[in-house]
RNA sequence: CGGGGUGUAGCGUAGCCCGGUAUCGCGCCUGCUUUGGGAGCAGGAGGUCGUCAGUUCGAAUCUGGCCACCCCGACCA
């Protein structure tokens, strides 16, 4: 073994660094707190990225860019979206450098290239958006106006973790304008729901749809709903945010349309978005100690082919039956690579392939050549089968839903198993610390409440569930009356 | 940003307390033998010891600044 993972018992942190750099998907950069995207999980990324996009063109949405840079006083006008990301702003005060004239060959800047107003790299784009909506909407005719961006964005994190937490991400905002409240919060809806069905069918992550608390929601908005999902050591991670911002942005950036009748109203907006966190995401719901495990779905190469043959002839002779093969299967639509490299035996291999995690391997020996045969080993079991050459085809397609569904069943009874109904303050904060994971339990619905619990246990309170059961009962905190649990975890 | 720790070849490390020729393993290169779960043998290359300054005849080693990373807090998608 010249790669080693901590195990996920050992150390689950530890563990999760090193799948991401091990399996070769992100390293950290020169810059504090900014990954590299390495070519393995860029390529997941994009394979994200087709699917989402998709789903938002399905749904009438268009995209556009816009500016990395947000004038400070844009920036400014919407007070608490502005105060809310002000703390952690990336913030451009000069143009220029010159070299330094007492220490040739280095730089410094420019005191004379100060600019006028300084400029913010964006935390998020509502203001740049809102500011351009402006000169795009005067009429019920211009709307609704759904816009979707792909970009980076920074935030100046003090704590950083590889996609989890960095301080520029990627990630897609979609930022709509609605004539009606009821068309905006419809939309902030379904965008939830688009996300909800790509984590479960494309990720297969299990999520909870829910919405915020007043003092989790997002600065700006009136209503932020989430997606909410559980990773294996039991710790929550958002994983998805629609926000219904009703007026505030057409208020701030004074964005008004005629209305059929001629009235002149303020448009109402959403905003959503999903990040390159989905990575972190994606790694912490199936990945186990020999490395990473990708759902079939989101897999760059489904499947990998590894000749094992005796001199050059073998090779030859195998390869035949490889190349044949694997046309078969990209026939069926299946990502194939066919790894005939000279330079790594084929034990190598399966080790290098189930680190990064592809979701089916097939070994080809002059053994098989024989018995007309291959030897297929799965990535989420471990386990291998030989199966006749003329059905590996349909085999394969097969396995790979199979592959995805396990995925999604595996996760689904965790999250289910990790999830806990109780109480008692007492019983709460012996479920977490003893048996991490979801805990439903009865809130007052009161901001101190949430507070208190949040410091005394770093427990916070991650959604009230969509669509959640209403019972009679009593807070966990306060013993005061509640009519519903609320979602509570500690938290990425 | 506060507390603690780390930084030596691509990776992991020894050496540091007590200043004087930089250790070992993996990986890499060449050749041969190998190839059904991270191959074996032989030979070889690779280092301004994170960085900048200071102390010293001499610094990986002592002192200070800076940078990055890890752990624990506060902040957060």
């Amino acid at each position: 073994m010249s790669k080693v993972i901590t195990s996920r018992e050992l150390d689950y942190s530890k563990w999760y660094n090193d799948i991401v750099v091990e399996a070769d998907m992100a390293d950290h950069s020169a810059v504090r707190g900014c990954m590299v995207i390495k070519p393995h999980g860029y390529a997941i990324w994009e394979k994200m990225q087709q699917a989402l996009d998709k789903m938002f063109k399905d749904t009438g949405h268009v995209n556009a860019y816009f500016p990395l840079f947000i004038p400070k006083s844009l920036f400014e006008a919407e007070e608490k979206n502005a105060e809310g990301f002000a703390k952690e702003c990336a913030v451009v005060t000069h143009y220029r450098l010159k070299t330094d004239p007492n220490n040739p060959g280095k730089l410094i800047v420019d005191p004379e290239a100060k600019l006028e107003e300084e400029l913010v790299v964006r935390p998020t784009s509502e203001a740049i958006i809102w500011n351009t909506y402006k000169g795009w909407i005067e009429s019920y005719r211009d709307l609704p106006l759904l816009i979707n961006q792909w970009a980076n964005v920074v935030r100046w994190e003090m704590r950083t973790r590889l996609f989890l937490r960095t301080a520029e991400f990627l990630w897609q905002e979609g930022h709509t304008a609605h004539a009606t409240k009821e068309e905006a919060l419809e939309e902030t809806k379904r965008m939830l729901d688009v996300y909800a069905n790509f984590a479960e069918n494309w990720m297969a992550m299990p999520v909870i749809k829910g919405v915020k608390t007043a003092s989790e929601r997002f600065a700006g908005a009136d209503d932020t709903y989430c997606i909410e999902a559980l990773m294996q050591d039991g710790k929550a991670l958002q994983a998805g945010t629609s926000h219904f911002l009703g007026q505030n942005f057409a208020k701030a950036f004074d964005v008004k349309f005629a209305t059929k009748e001629g009235k002149r109203e303020h448009v109402w907006a959403t905003s959503w978005g999903v990040s390159t966190r989905l990575m972190g995401a994606l790694i912490m719901s199936h990945s186990d100690n020999n490395g990473l495990v990708i759902p079939p779905r989101l897999a760059p190469t489904q499947v990998v082919m590894v000749p094992i043959y005796k001199g050059e002839d073998g090779l030859k002779k195998v390869s035949e039956v490889a190349h044949a093969l694997k046309e078969k299967l990209q026939a069926k639509n299946i990502s194939v690579k066919y790894d005939d490299r000279d330079s790594q035996r084929p034990g190598w291999k399966f080790a290098e392939y189930e680190l990064k995690g592809i979701p089916v391997r097939i070994a080809i020996g002059e053994r098989d050549l024989a018995n007309g045969t291959v030897e297929i080993a799965r990535r989420d079991l471990l386990s291998k089968e030989i199966i006749k050459l003329e059905y590996v085809d349909t085999y394969v397609a097969k396995l790979l839903e199979d592959i995805q569904s396990n995925l999604y069943n595996k996760a689904l009874e965790r999250t289910k198993c990790m999830t806990y109904k109780v109480d008692t303050y007492a019983d709460f904060k012996k479920t977490l610390d003893e048996k991490p994971g979801f805990i439903l339990a009865h809130w007052d619905g009161t901001a101190e409440t949430e507070e208190k619990i949040k410091e005394e246990t770093k427990a916070t309170i991650r959604c009230i569930p969509l669509n959640n059961e209403q019972e009679n009962g009593l807070c966990i905190y306060s013993g005061k009356h509640s009519t519903q649990r609320v979602l509570f975890a500690r938290a990425y």
